[in-house]
DNA sequence: TCCATACCATACTTGCGCGTATGGTCGAAT
DNA sequence: ATTCGACCATACGCGCAAGTATGGTATGGA
C-alpha cells in the first residue's frame, strides 16, 4: 500500500476533488464564466482527455464544485451561529464574522453574478432562503415581530450582497483597513438593536 | 422633403440610433450577454450586414447603447433630485421614486452582473460614484459628518444594488404590493434619520 | 435622367470551446 | 508476468456567433 497517495504533491493522477477544487479556484478568481475545461486541464497539468474521464460535461463539473463548496460553507455557518445565543450578540458576531472572510465569500459574489444560468440560480435562491431565514429568525428572537425581522434580514442581506457586487472588481472607490472597520461598525449600529 | 422620416413607422431604413434602443431593450430584458447581432437584426426585421454598416463591432454597439442609457438616466436623476431642497425629504423622495421605477433599473442590473467585462467595468464603477457621492452629500445636509455619511450612504446604494440583484431572476422569495411597499417604508425609516 | 451615397442581403471565413473517438500508459491484483 | 482498469494524450468534429467580402436596391440631388 503506498503512504497516503492523498497528499503527495503534484501526483500524476488526479481525482474528481481535485478538479472540483481547481473549479473553485478559477471560479473565485476569475468567476463562472472563466471556467473552461481545457484552460483548467492546463493548470493541473494534464488535457481534456483526462477531464472528460471524471465528468460528462463541463456542467457536471460546475454543479459538482458548487455543491462541494455549498456544503462547506453551509456547515460553517450553522457551526458558527449556534455558537452564540444571545440574537444581537449573534448578529454583530455574525456582520464581524463575515466582514472578515471577504475571501471566502468570492465564489457566492461570483454565483450572484451569474444568477442568470439555469445551472446557478436554484442555487442562489437556496442559500438567499436559508440566509435571509437565519437573520430572520435573529431578528425575531431579539424582538422583532414578524413584518419587521423579515424586513430588516432583508436589508441586511442585501447590503450584504451588494457589497459583495460592487467591491468585486474594483465598482466602488476602495477603503483603507482603518475605514473598512469603521464603515462595518456603522453597519453593525444601525441594523442591529441595541 | 420627405414628412419627419424619424417617426415613420417601421420603416426600412434603420439608423445607429435605432440599434442602440433595440440593443437596450435586449439587455434590460435578458441581460448582456443575450445582445448578439444576429438576433438583435433579427427583432429588427433586418440582417447583419445593416449591423455592420452602422458599426465596426457588437462591442461598439453595446458601449454606444450604454453611454446613451447613461446620458438619459444621468439627466433624470439630476433633474429630480435638484428639486428638493431638505436633504431628509429628499433623501425619502429618492427611496420611494427608485423602489417605484424598479422597470427603469433593469438596465443597470444587468449592467452590474455584466460588470466583469471590461467595457461595462468603467461604467459601473462612474456610476456607483455619482450615486453614491449624491447620497452622501444628502447625508451630510441632514446633519451626518462626513465619515458617518459616507457609511450610510454607501449603506443605502449597496443595499439598493444588492435588491436588484437579488430579484432578477427570482433569486429571493417574492413579495406582494402591499409587503413590497411596507419593505420600502422600513428602509427609510431605518436609514433616513427623522 | 443619372449618379452617388446610404442602407441592406447573401454568402462566406474564422475562432473558440464543448464534446467524441480512440489509443496509450502505469500501477495493482491475480 | 500478465492483465485489467483507472487515468491520460491526441486528434477530430461540430455549433455558435463574430466579422468580412461583395453585390444589390432605393433615394435624393445634380
Amino acid at each position: 500500500m503506498p503512504a497516503n497517495p492523498q497528499n503527495m504533491e503534484s501526483r500524476a493522477r488526479l481525482s474528481a476533488a481535485d478538479w472540483e477544487q481547481a473549479a473553485l479556484d478559477v471560479v473565485a478568481a476569475e468567476g463562472v464564466a472563466a471556467l473552461a475545461v481545457e484552460s483548467l486541464a492546463r493548470v493541473l497539468g494534464v488535457t481534456k482527455g483526462s477531464f472528460y474521464w471524471h465528468f460528462p460535461t463541463r456542467d457536471a463539473l460546475l454543479k459538482a464544485a458548487i455543491d462541494r463548496w455549498e456544503r462547506r460553507d453551509e456547515d460553517e455557518i450553522i457551526s458558527q451561529v449556534e455558537a452564540i445565543s444571545d440574537p444581537r450578540l449573534r448578529l454583530r458576531d455574525l456582520f464581524q464574522r463575515v466582514s472578515r472572510e471577504v475571501q471566502s465569500h468570492r465564489i457566492y459574489a461570483a454565483l450572484l453574478q451569474a444568477s442568470d444560468l439555469p445551472l446557478v440560480q436554484p442555487v442562489i435562491e437556496r442559500i438567499s432562503r436559508r440566509r435571509l431565514s437565519l437573520l430572520t429568525d435573529a431578528y425575531r428572537e431579539a424582538g422583532f415581530d414578524a413584518r419587521r425581522a423579515a424586513h430588516r434580514a432583508r436589508l441586511a442581506y442585501t447590503a450584504y450582497s451588494g457589497f459583495l457586487q460592487l467591491n468585486q472588481r474594483h465598482g466602488m472607490p476602495r477603503m483603507d483597513q482603518d475605514e473598512y472597520q469603521a464603515y462595518v461598525d456603522h453597519v453593525i449600529t444601525t441594523l442591529v438593536p441595541d
